[in-house]
DNA sequence: CCTTTATCGGAGCAAATCGCTCCGATATTC
DNA sequence: GAATATCGGAGCGATTTGCTCCGATAAAGG
């Protein structure tokens, strides 16, 4: 494969990327034409590949749900039953495994996707059962209480994207996480936020700047 | 005020309760006539008294922050600190307090809207000091992280507004608290979420679905 | 009871947006 | 160098939205 061929298959990649990144930030509505743009690439060559919107989202929903999944086989691969629940979370929100889901209800659900779905869950189910068996889980906190934490902080925050809402976010998850776990405190990571950064995203940025952010 | 002016001021409570709704299940850039629709109420009716659709946000922003700093000022006032700060904490997340965040940016923020905010987290700051001060609350958590918390969970959930989501929510909420106080573990509120309920949402609904969610 | 006056409610307008198609331009292969 | 496949973006039709305008309606005043 070289040549055309081979720009096909990058441009492939590249629409995929662009999009993730695209819909995250701004929100499943959106215009395709903004993916196209980042992606560099023409709405010809997109619309070719995926024959609409809903065909690039749900090839989106299943690349999230395939992730997921080696998430979750790391984590039942992992020495310490409790670390590996921790990793599963971090890495799951790290790469937005929830931030689809908004989407639920506004797409057909492939086959595909509701294998991956349900292998994904299974494979946590596993992961859940452990840590809750080796004591580092509290025992009344189920599998799907911990599949809606990872759709929870998931969704990017609301300033859009920078390293700052990372921190934050990250400060968040250890409390979380720190209350997913049985007793065992430890200090908080990073930085505290800073005021300014708190009171700067309400500058006026002119109503271009709500679409945005809303999603 | 009777008759005529009293219809008026009822119109007014009606679309300041209906926007809320309207906005915080659809988003923001919910359609104006949906909060008319909802609210009982003509159009000319909603733009006579708000002219334009940004004076709307910004009056339900002041209001919220008035709602905050009634809750901050309750926890100033609790017996103790800790059940202050985490009652504050419910008190907003219940009402989305921070549910307007994401309009940071997008709409221009009034002198009004300036000072709520500062009185309400000079008060926050009170609870917060207060709480760490008689030990109920991890020594590393800050202000801001209590506000951002608050955020995060004020977003609604995916599913929009069913009973289960709020379970849902409780639960979560209830995870992170006990994430910010110094160890002292209490079982979980509520029953588990179902399974059933937590596919039930990715069931086709149409296109129409879409922008009944996303927000 | 009738006029005056203020409010109500929704049809409709102009503008903007979005999904998607169509086609000329471009690069690769034989 | 002809044939062929891919690329990229202008543009179309449909939809949506914020907002206005005006006829209908009901309270106050004589």
């Amino acid at each position: 494969m070289r040549g055309r061929q081979a720009e096909a298959a990058r441009n492939d990649r590249l629409v995929l990327d662009a999009a993730r990144q695209v819909f995250a930030t701004q929100g499943f509505d959106a215009p395709v034409s903004a993916v196209a743009k980042r992606a560099g690439v023409g709405m010809g060559s997109l619309y070719r590949r995926y024959g609409s919107k809903s065909e690039l989202l749900q090839r989106l929903c299943l690349l999230a749900m395939e992730q997921a999944i080696e998430a979750a086989e790391a984590a039942v691969a992992a020495e310490d039953a409790w670390d590996g629940l921790a990793g599963y979370v971090r890495a799951c929100v790290a790469f937005g495994a929830g931030a689809l889901a908004p989407l639920a209800g506004t797409i057909e659900t492939t086959p595909a996707m509701w294998r991956a779905s349900r292998r994904g869950r299974e494979l946590l189910e596993a992961v859940v059962a452990r840590a809750r068996r080796e004591r580092g889980l509290r025992p009344d906190v189920t599998t799907l209480d911990v599949a809606w934490l990872v759709e929870l902080f998931s969704r990017r925050p609301a300033g859009g994207e920078g390293a700052a809402e990372d921190a934050v976010q990250a400060r968040l998850l250890a409390i979380a996480l720190d209350g997913l776990r049985t007793p065992r405190p430890e200090p908080l990571p990073g930085a505290p936020p800073s005021p300014s950064h708190y009171e700067g995203r309400w500058r006026y940025r002119g109503p271009e700047a709500r679409r945005e952010r809303v999603p």
